[in-house]
DNA sequence: TATTGTTATACTCTATAACTATA
DNA sequence: TATAGTTATAGAGTATAACAATA
């Protein structure tokens, strides 16, 4: 692709920076999670899954922002690799209920430590201090940025 | 999409966080643009076609790290608009150079206003102190993150 | 009637491969 | 032979609409 070093007039937009930190993230993470056999979306829903115990499938999408048609598919995957199972609801039977196979759980945890190592090289250029400033800041903007709580 | 608020699970995530912030940003940055008639990528355009008074297509795409061939439509986009020429190069006649016209100029300037008053809203909930570090750290992980400069 | 999961479908963004014209 | 622009195409990732089962 032959990529230039970003010129000034673009390293000064939040926008330029936000989209490609990202996807700089998104490409180590990709490479850290490689050998566990799951990608990053699939770890966050495992993430969530363990911090539950057991969620509707409508109700993992929920907490990871994502759609429920898009958590079909992403289910789909992690039950064919057995880190998760489904199961119908006996107390309302049009839910899903899914959670972690003890599988899921031992490559949760392998995986988990994998991303931390990522993550903390990935922020290497930075001191400790401003690694944590910067999440912190990221966080405030997350959760109490603009227009929370809509549709 | 029935959105949660996000489980403090997810909100210590990098990926999570960068993910996030940057679809955000991406919204608001549609929202504030919209009225000016181009999108957050076709103002990049324009941004580094004015700081360098005219490029090639190639030149262009390196500096803003996309295709030459997702160039295209986004240069047919802005022509179609009349915000920028092409014009085939007289020295190199593979090359098409590409530069803003009067009217690019000035949607360049109305666009980038609302550019960055968007930016200021968005950066609202910090500091003005904090909003400073969080572009400071940023722009070191994309210039100076891992593996820059191959490919 | 409303909700959950599902499927089919479509849209956006992006890249790869192959073509053309030029060098 | 290599490069710049173009086109066709394909692959992520995501969402909307419609349907079946269930409430």
């Amino acid at each position: 692709m032959t990529r230039d070093a970003p010129p000034e007039v673009l390293t000064s937009r939040l926008g330029y920076l936000l989209k490609h930190a990202y996807l700089r993230l998104t490409e180590e993470s990709a490479r850290a999670l490689a050998p566990h056999g799951v990608d990053g979306r699939e770890l966050a829903v495992l993430v969530v899954l363990d911090a539950h115990g057991e969620l509707s499938q409508l109700d993992a999408a929920g907490k990871l922002g994502i759609d429920r048609t898009t958590m079909v598919a992403l289910i789909d995957a992690l039950e064919g690799k057995e880190l998760v199972e489904r199961r119908r609801s006996p107390r309302d039977r049009r839910k899903n209920i899914v959670q972690l196979t003890s599988t899921g759980r031992d490559r949760l945890r392998d995986a988990e430590s994998a991303r931390r190592e990522m993550e903390r090289d990935f922020l290497a250029p930075l001191s400790r201090a401003d690694s944590e400033h910067l999440v912190r800041a990221l966080k405030s903007l997350v959760v109490n940025g603009p227009s929370r709580s809509e549709s």
